[in-house]
DNA sequence: GATCTGACGAAAC
DNA sequence: GGTTTCGCCAGAT
């Protein structure tokens, strides 16, 4: 396999897209609906490797505990605009907001 | 080509 | 609820 990240940004892109506004999808997730169960660390690396915030809601995908992006500050602003509630200050409350696939 | 690292997940403790 | 260990894949060194 030569084609490499372009690949695999479109697989993930495709997968974060489908996220409905106030909800939020674990990386997990994101990894299964592109095929890549076990690969839930690639789905973030590859999006800190993308400059695609802005076009995908990358900001919907948080981890398995609800914590919010090390690196991503905004993250925490952006889905309490969109009605996300949080737990705690950097913990989404997944009972209520995880995406319903 | 081997080794380490990483916006992670799940199970075990 | 938190920490520890292991697993997985792709990129970087």
């Amino acid at each position: 396999m030569t084609t490499l990240n372009e690949d695999l940004i479109y697989e993930i892109l495709s997968a974060v897209e489908e996220i409905p506004a106030g909800k939020v999808a674990s990386y997990g997730q994101i990894a299964q609906l592109i095929g890549k169960d076990r690969n839930a660390r690639l789905v973030g690396k590859v999006l800190s490797i993308s400059d695609y915030y802005g076009e995908y809601p990358c900001h919907r995908v948080v981890n398995h505990a609800g914590r919010l992006a090390p690196h991503f500050t905004a993250q925490r602003e952006r889905l309490l605009e969109e009605g996300v509630t949080f737990k705690d200050r950097n913990h989404v409350d997944m009972k209520e907001c995880q995406w319903d696939c």
